[in-house]
DNA sequence: CTGTGTGCAAAACGTTTGCATGCCT
DNA sequence: AGGCATGCAAACGTTTTGCACACAG
């Protein structure tokens, strides 16, 4: 995700409007690494302006994921997860309390997709995701 | 998974009990790599044997993942899909139609949790799920 | 002033559960 | 006969939608 001053450009060059909501929720999102549910992001916006609504939270994470501000993660079989670093990198989960944290090591020198799949679908990443048990959990 | 043969027994053995429905989901899954949603289970079966309800495939697609017989995917973001190849492997998956196909190659050598993390996490594995577009929708 | 965003309530969706009945062993 | 499985309906949690009102541009 940008700066929340570069995102807000962005915004207005889209026709869209930047309101104390969005403005509430880029905030808790930009260096976030905690990789929240739309529900924790709800929760922390809902804080600081009490009147917030599920809707606009919702609403506004399908806006920031279609601009591709923010990384909608499945990795979670209960919910989704956002992620506002959408430079490449990978995941790891507790299957337990289902923590996730970034696994920034660059594997595309050796992941590739092979050969014999090539013609049948044309790739534009892909994704890793580590499952375990969190340290905590242990 | 095991041959339907085997999964009898394995049922048995952990006083469970075969029944038409049961064998009728089996058949369906032995040897199916089209990566099926629970609904797509529901209607194959249901062609065999019309009256059976989708609470019967919910529950017999836990048991089996539950028994290890079956790895429940969470890689298309609107419903788990089921396969019954537990060997370890990997997907690519289609953005567009969520077809699924399986990806053979062995990347255990070069994808390994960074030594940083792996005080964090007890690792008991990783997936890789690759995305784009299918020929189909190409 | 125009149109996008908000918030409420209700709907939608996949999935799970309670319970009476059925049937495998 | 006993107990696990089935099937119905209802509940569930997350996400989406319709619509009237609010407010940013």
């Amino acid at each position: 995700m940008e700066t929340v001053e570069k995102l807000t450009k962005t915004l207005r060059n889209h026709g869209m409007k930047i309101t104390p909501q969005r403005l509430m929720i880029f905030k808790i999102l930009e260096n976030n690494t905690s990789h929240p549910s739309a529900e924790q992001v709800f929760k922390r916006v809902k804080k600081i302006y009490p009147t917030v609504s599920f809707t606009t939270i919702y609403k506004t994470l399908e806006t920031l994921r279609d601009l591709g501000e923010v990384q909608e993660l499945i990795i979670d079989e209960d919910r989704k997860h956002y992620d506002p670093n959408t430079d490449t990198h990978h995941h790891v989960i507790c299957s337990n309390c289902k923590k996730i944290l970034d696994v920034f090591e660059d594997f595309s020198q050796h992941v590739k997709l092979p050969d014999t799949l090539k013609k049948d679908y044309t790739v534009s990443g892909f994704q890793i995701s580590f499952h375990g048990i969190c340290k905590d959990c242990n």
